[in-house]
DNA sequence: TTGTAGGCGTTATCAT
DNA sequence: ATGATAACGCCTACAA
């Protein structure tokens, strides 16, 4: 049994108007008026109807939240911080997993928007033409995470920065070779900064960059495992290695485990992430911590002040990183 | 710009209902119409309107799923099950984390109910009376994962009988003081069931159940590390020892192994819920697997079927574990 | 095949 | 302080 607003309104025995005016409390209604429909309301079990709501009012209170594949490591807790904060303001979110595919991440927007979400988040490697042409003819505000792009809000941490310091960390410790597992070549992100900050503080020391002791791997633990072993089968092994991500920093001190090679002693590994099993792991992973719960945290506030037409700081928020230091390095 | 059904209507020269005809493509159009609104509907850029729609036709094709906490291990993979079947049905899907906290439940129910979700899919430990009451009084359908209750719907895995084999392959193994680190002890799942299927295994072969042996843990890492601290300090410690989450049984390996006791030769270890990391870490951890997609993606096939009115096999599902055998024991 | 009009449950303007 | 009424954008009899 549902009821609506004429429902309480009669059975309160008043005009539909006054209900909607204690319900959202917006206009003085006398105090004996109130109880009355309280009572009713109360009694029927009524409910408001957020969507009839919605249609009048122009907002719908939800925002989307686009994201490569939630039971990736990295990105359940970015979400838990926009949906904490989202729920603080009062905003519901719709999830929707992209797998980095381009068309489904035009469908979601389409679905986002044909449903009025008031504001959208998205995470996502690259942004394609297609999907860049959308967000700029939608008058729906959008914010960033993790990458950048244009004149767009975001929120971001220096990632070729934070892998100069890892390097650089590792050269002060007297390593000489150092190699690096990296992340897909295309991905602006996780491929090209982190590797351009590995570059970078190499020669910057006048170590040579030597091609041998990279290997590109993907995002996973595989991806890791393998590229470790093929740097492992060089003769001239490195003694450390900056892998682009935890999860593949695990597969790389698996590698080196099962051949007996000790970890840090003969060879340090260094992360990139600090996902929730870095510390956990045995022996602990040194990594690059980002603020992921921060990162979600705020890029639903920049959303929020967009949203209500507070003033920005900024549209390019870039949050600080950490190095960890823990057993592996 | 945003235009609407009536601007498509007026640029091709037609009224709102064709429009909605092609839009929907209900009825039949003549071809020669139809082009010239999808012309229209081309030039102008219009999205119909999903609230609009759903104010009308009274569903909104979304639904709702409450967890825990999608940052924890466990839930990423269930909600992506969720979001995956639900995409292929073409519903949204809004995340709710609830921290187990009954107010937070309470309160994410009465917004899902007033934005007239189709249905909800609920994970949680506990059912309070306050939620059960508003489940009853309710008339969107619900199904439960992981946890039952009453007669309604829910997809499960038989944590008792789990918990059975993984002590009696113990047993096997010629183990005879095997320990245990449990959930907590309200926790009807985790807490309770696994718990139960320990003693009851241990009884059924004659091995006295010993207090003295487990540990009350949580679910999180630190309990685990603790309990087996707990339990490695009395004099004749367990030769094994089975814990009631992954991540728990992890921080029991790493106080194991900082103690320098090697496992499996000294201390067996087996966890449960097969978590991403648990065939990562070092030594792998044999584990109980509960199929976290399955349950997700199952969960919300029977949401669809309730929701289409279909007929349901049965309202219970349980789906089959499987012991997964790595290098911890 | 196409158009007219009423209604979905609200909010908000304008009277009273 | 309260009530009548017109939107909001769409779907769908019913009529033409």
């Amino acid at each position: 049994m549902k009821f609506n607003i004429k429902d309480v309104a009669k059975k309160a025995g008043v005009s539909i108007s006054t209900v909607s005016r204690v319900v959202n409390n917006s206009k003085a209604v006398r105090p004996k008026t109130e109880e009355k429909v309280l009572k009713a309301i109360e009694e029927l079990g009524y409910k408001p109807n957020a969507i009839a709501r919605s249609l009048k009012i122009k907002n719908t209170k939800t925002i989307g939240i686009m994201v490569p594949d939630i039971s990736n490591q990295f990105f359940p807790e970015v979400v838990r911080g926009v949906e904490d904060v989202a729920n603080m303001y009062e905003y519901n979110i719709f999830l929707c997993n992209t797998d980095l595919d381009q068309e489904k991440e035009i469908q979601y927007f389409d679905v986002l928007e044909e449903k009025q979400v008031d504001g959208i988040i998205f995470m996502g490697n690259i942004i394609s033409e297609e999907l860049e042409k959308r967000f700029k003819i939608c008058d729906i505000p959008i914010v960033l995470i993790g990458a950048d792009y244009g004149e767009m809000p975001s929120v971001t941490t220096d990632n070729v920065q934070a892998s100069k310091d890892v390097v650089n960390y590792l050269l002060n410790k007297g390593h000489k070779r150092i190699g690096m597992i990296t992340g897909k070549e295309k991905d602006p992100v996780v491929g090209q900064a982190r590797k351009q900050g590995y570059v970078e503080a190499l020669e910057a020391s006048g170590v040579d960059y030597n091609e041998e002791l990279v290997a590109e791997g993907g995002y996973r633990f595989k991806s890791g495992y393998e590229g470790a072993k093929k740097l492992l089968d060089i003769k001239e092994k490195p003694t450390a290695i900056f892998v682009a991500s935890d999860e593949m920093a695990i597969g790389a001190m698996r590698a080196a485990l099962e051949r007996g090679i000790a970890i840090p002693e003969e060879l340090a590994i260094v992360g990139f992430d600090n996902i929730h099993m870095a510390g956990k792991v045995y022996p602990a992973l040194s990594t690059i911590g980002q603020p992921m719960y921060e990162m979600g945290a705020i890029g639903m506030r920049v959303l929020t002040k967009i949203l209500h037409d507070e003033t920005l700081d900024s549209k390019k928020v870039v949050l600080s990183y950490s190095f960890i230091e823990r057993e592996s390095s």
